[in-house]
DNA sequence: GATGAGCGC
């Protein structure tokens, strides 16, 4: 039937070439290298044959263990109980990621226009201390510690057993109450009950570098495989709504914290690495 | 980079 002369198809030529040619050889030595034997056809029909000896090298990716660990771990939310490794169908891994930091993302995404912040100003300047009548808050005074808010001067301090601890809750005889001092009878927050009241944050965890888009629930996710995380704080602007970049993870046990402390410090989320540590006492 | 919200006569 074929007819060499007025052939058009060269792909079956391939083939018989192929088939013309003996399949390459490759035998291991005992000094661990290999000796590779090829052929291949030159243009003028010549058969080469080629012999290499080659030795392999083993090349080893160093992966830090830490990483290496949270690959384990089961995942969580819309992909949980989904196999480990990346889903091929949500997550490219070959793409390119140029990983370009930002000095000024928060003033990027600031779109607050400047009649917002003539407003902010303006409310700034509205703040009168009722202490020294300073432009701060009166519980920012300088004098809080010293001194009683104007008009109020020794008021009902010398009936109480303990006044610096009133002074220092800022209230000094006032009936406000900050919402972190509220239901101190719960027993959830105030740790010492006869001394200054504050915020139990001996488990707690500062979380920096979390990117605008993360959600407490995402924080939440990612911390409670350590333990009973008993409260997720995202710090937020309270005008736009968005993430302010550090977020407060506080553990029923101090352990636990101390463990995602260690293990999620370096996880990556979203497009940043989260940077983990125990929180200090706020000032 | 950052140590929470909450209050104002």
């Amino acid at each position: 039937m074929s007819n060499v002369a007025g052939r058009t198809d060269w792909a079956e030529e391939d083939d018989d070439d192929q088939v013309a040619l003996p399949a390459p050889q490759v035998t291991k030595n005992k000094d661990g290298t290999e000796t590779i034997v090829t052929y291949i056809m030159r243009e003028d029909g010549k058969k080469i044959k080629t012999t290499r000896r080659i030795k392999k090298t083993v090349v080893k990716t160093t992966v830090n263990p830490r990483v290496a660990e949270r690959k384990q771990w089961a995942k969580f939310g819309q992909e949980a109980n989904k196999p480990s490794g990346p889903q091929s169908d949500t997550t490219s891994v070959a793409e390119n990621i140029v990983f370009r930091p930002q000095a000024n993302w928060k003033a990027s995404a600031d779109d607050k226009s400047e009649h917002e912040k003539k407003k902010a100003n303006l409310k700034d300047a509205k703040i009168k201390c009722r202490i020294c009548s300073g432009d701060h808050w009166t519980t920012k005074c300088p004098f809080k510690d010293t001194m009683a808010p104007e008009g109020e001067a020794g008021a009902g301090v010398g009936d109480l057993d303990e006044p610096e601890a009133a002074g220092a809750l800022g209230g000094g005889g006032s009936s406000y109450v900050p919402p972190h001092l509220r239901n101190r009878a719960g027993g959830a927050v105030g740790e010492k009950m006869g001394g200054k009241y504050e915020r139990d944050d001996l488990a707690t965890l500062r979380v920096t570098n979390v990117s605008e888009f993360t959600e407490e629930q995402d924080l939440r996710d990612i911390f409670s495989r350590f333990g009973h995380v008993t409260r997720v704080f995202l710090a937020k602007d309270r005008e736009t709504g968005r993430a302010k970049g550090f977020a407060f993870v506080s553990f029923a046990d101090r352990d636990d914290a101390k463990t995602a402390c260690e293990k999620v410090d370096g996880y990556g989320l979203g497009h940043l690495i989260l940077r983990v540590e125990f929180a200090k006492k706020s000032t």
